[in-house]
DNA sequence: AATGAATGAGCCTTCATTCAT
DNA sequence: TATGAATGAAGGCTCATTCAT
């Protein structure tokens, strides 16, 4: 039973996801879970509160997946970093992108700086923190002040993310923008 | 009269901007503005047709003000953007940026990706060309691609925004910030 | 001065009418009219009410065009007659006849059976027996019952008039259907 | 459950009906009917999407009970159907009878003559022709044209409905009618 | 657990009508 | 006379949330 239970709610969080992935966070309707996930409206709320808490609970998931590194050396650890960024922003599937930021500033305005969502945040900048301090100590990298260096690149990271959901942005725009992330990194050595 | 309604329209969009400000875009209701306006519900029909293009004016109208170059040499003006971005991103009083960020997310839903809000980027974007590649000239900046380089101080200071409107920035974070952003331009002097 | 305002009066009469003949009675608005006209709302309210006044003065002024007859004979009269009732059917402009049924609807609900637009009926049907009564008198047509002969002639009209604005009627229709309306008054002598 | 609510939407139907023939088409708003119910708006929306959809699923049902043929002979056929269109036209319950005119001259001013509307003006034309040919085949009727007999008897059934509903009827006016509609069927034997 | 009907609040939009100028 | 801004009522529609079954 409860483990009935548990696969139900599970499949309601994957499908909400690709809900929010669609429209956004803001715009989406216990209505809409509803009908995608082809239940009854009661029983979307045995499982959920609203659908803050729905989203809540899949950026929580996410937290979990995101960064899985990989490589041996800090440079290729922070390529296959940035790769995965790439490859997330140029995803013909839409993200969860434009639903995380619709997110944070509901929560921003709210006052609420802390939530699911800026935890991903830092635990991308923790991420490459950790990437460049093993890479600074290693040789590979150079880096006055690794935290420093670290959100300068999620920075641009974000900034890349943006554009691709509001002006637009070509694949070369993100690479170029990746390599002049790196080249603090690399260049005043 | 028509001087009478042109005043009451200015009016309204400026007490809008508060409200736009105060609520980002897709929370704002016709019905928002007019308690805010304190007018009728059918008055404020009178001017504008929702809440979109009430927003679409206050957006023309701040491009117009946005990016006021000032500063003889190609640094000064560079300076004086960046400054301009750092004042905006630190601004206690609740800016549109979060306003822009749902609009610009609600029009590329749409397919949209020419609006008044993505040509404030643009303008951002050709503005700082501009005085790159007048430094370049000058021989105060370094800059193999203008263009790039443009783009990518850019990602950086929307990478500073949207942190700002998230997870939050100190006043060092956009220093640094911009500093980095800048790092490219002078470095390989 | 009274003159002036006769022809703008007359001129909402005539610009007023071609917005009943588009759209019916019920759903056209004073801003419909308002709009037609290229006059101010305000400016409307000096010389009319309503919509309601608006129409009647417009379907009084119709009767005085209505039934002019022409002729020598009855045969010739009543000839006339239906020709101009088929050609008012067939005619592609669109006529005030949705705008008049809708209007006697409204007016039989409130349970007054006699206004402009009755009138219009009663004198079609006058003008009718009159036009009979001639021709029983000159052995051109029989009847027994001038009064029903004409009513009788009159129900076949509205019946085609109704059947134009509703399921179509083709010329052929409305011809056999005048036929038919006259088969009685020559085929019994 | 589903049985419950198809006792419901019954309800709905047949409580709209009454409003429908009260008010006729055009005025009849959502509010009415869910007053007339004594539901709650949200709820009426559960069931339908407008006025629009309710009167036409009440013509429907209407269709289904329209012409019900009785009697064996021809004659006896018409005489029962000519009987209901009277009784049908004196009843002192308000009928149907504008809402659906009011009905049709919306769908006919938007280019759409095919509705449940005029089905049922086609299927009373239908019903007549297949009386009339049988009736002429047992030499009770004479008809040159069969198609066309039955279109003019419906004009002046047409013609007696809409008089009723504007400038009123008297018996002796719909039983003339109906004899004068009869007349060309049997004079000519 | 699950269903889905029901409610009521909330926003949208359009107009008739008035009124200061 | 004439203008057109302003008001407020009215009706449309959608949803979050509850609750009887």
């Amino acid at each position: 039973m409860s483990d009935k239970a548990a696969k139900k709610r599970q499949y309601i969080l994957d499908t909400a996801k690709t809900v929010f992935s669609d429209k956004g966070f803001k715009s989406v309707t216990m209505k809409d879970i509803v009908e995608a996930c082809d239940i009854s409206r009661g029983g979307l709320y045995i499982y959920f509160d609203g659908t803050e808490s729905i989203f809540e609970e899949i950026i929580r998931e996410e937290s979990g997946n995101a960064f899985k590194g990989s490589g041996k050396s800090a440079g290729d650890k922070l390529a296959f970093f940035l790769n995965e960024q790439k490859k997330q922003i140029l995803s013909k599937e839409k993200s969860l992108a434009v639903a995380l930021y619709e997110y944070m500033f509901f929560k921003h305005e709210n006052g609420e700086d802390s939530n699911p969502a800026t935890d991903l945040f830092k635990t991308g900048v923790l991420t490459l923190e950790k990437i460049i301090s093993e890479g600074v100590e290693s040789g590979e990298f150079y880096a006055d002040d690794v935290k420093r260096a670290a959100l300068n690149v999620m920075y641009i990271i974000e900034g890349l993310k943006i554009a691709a959901e509001t002006v637009g942005v070509t694949q070369e725009d993100i690479e170029e923008g990746l390599i002049f992330a790196l080249s603090s990194l690399i260049a005043d050595e």
